[in-house]
DNA sequence: AAAATAGACAACCGCCCTTTT
DNA sequence: AAAAAGGGCGGTTGTCTATTT
């Protein structure tokens, strides 16, 4: 036997809100606030609709400080690499853009991003880059988890980046290899993270804590334990052959101390052995 | 010009988790 | 401690509009 349902649905009315349910819905939270139940709104509010369907209705449209329009590039290159890293997480994913829903990131990703990027991605234009560098992100929350190759899927022939049961990616560098200097690799760790990027001679440079949120201490900054990584957004800029950084990647996946485990993604691969991780 | 199809996004459903009783 | 209720979330569907046939 399933739950029961929140209301009677045969009283309730469904579909797209009119604009007097609007003005209605929004003059009693304005008045009253939404008071701490959904469920018994309605009535108050004298809505025949669901309690959920309110909730929705203001959370996703109504709620002042809601972004409508287009997305900006640099929402694009948030989204990306938040989803590659978090997967649809899109509640996770909107609470790191202001004034976006959820639901609203959700329908961009799946009817216009999501084409964006493998059209960028199989097309590979040298002079086209809409996403030609990845965003610095705060990890969410202390309990970040990341997905597991059980919970990923191959797109197109990208192969997936094969992860253990912890979701920490095994990291065989010898896969990866760098055909030029636009490859870019990202490294994010549960407490701490840091970008890398390639200069024009193809050596690594930039590699820079990215103010992610440290769990443990409640606080933004990075742990001072990397001496390469900087400290409360203060970027150390070292340079990196690619020799030095499969060192260092293998280095912090061989610890035993979860925050320095790092998780790798590779974004924008522009050889034959492209790899997504999705 | 009309019908069919595609695109965009609002809205719903059902499940899960947390809080309350 | 267990059950019920409420809220939140992600997947999916429904509806409206734009474009193509």
């Amino acid at each position: 036997m399933g739950r029961a349902p929140c209301c009677d649905k045969s009283k309730v009315k469904k579909g797209p809100w009119s604009p007097q349910e609007d003005t209605k819905l929004k003059d009693y939270i304005h008045k009253n606030g939404t008071g701490g139940n959904w469920i018994a709104l309605p009535h108050k509010a004298g809505l025949k609709r669901c309690g959920k369907s309110c909730r929705l209705r203001w959370l996703n449209y109504l709620r002042p400080d809601i972004k409508h329009g287009e997305f900006s590039d640099h929402e694009d290159r948030l989204i990306y690499t938040l989803f590659s890293s978090i997967g649809s997480r899109w509640s996770v994913i909107a609470a790191q853009l202001p004034g976006r829903t959820d639901n609203d990131i959700k329908n961009y990703w799946n009817t216009k991003l999501k084409k964006k990027i493998m059209n960028f991605i199989s097309t590979n234009h040298q002079t086209e880059k809409p996403l030609h560098h990845l965003e610095s992100v705060n990890c969410p929350s202390s309990n970040y988890s990341y997905p597991t190759s059980s919970s990923v899927t191959a797109v197109d022939n990208h192969p997936v980046l094969p992860s253990d049961d912890h979701g920490y990616i095994n990291v065989d560098m010898e896969t990866y290899r760098v055909k030029d200097n636009s490859t870019l690799f990202m490294l994010e760790g549960d407490a701490q993270a840091a970008d890398c990027s390639s200069n024009s001679d193809g050596r690594w440079h930039h590699v820079y804590g990215s103010g992610a949120f440290d769990a443990h201490n409640n606080m933004g900054g990075l742990k001072t334990s990397n001496s390469y990584m900087g400290i409360d957004g203060n970027y150390s800029t070292m340079e990196f052959s690619l020799e030095e950084f499969k060192k260092l990647i293998s280095t912090n996946l061989c610890s035993s101390n979860t925050n320095n485990n790092l998780n790798v993604f590779v974004d924008e691969l522009k050889a034959e052995e492209n790899i997504m991780y999705y």
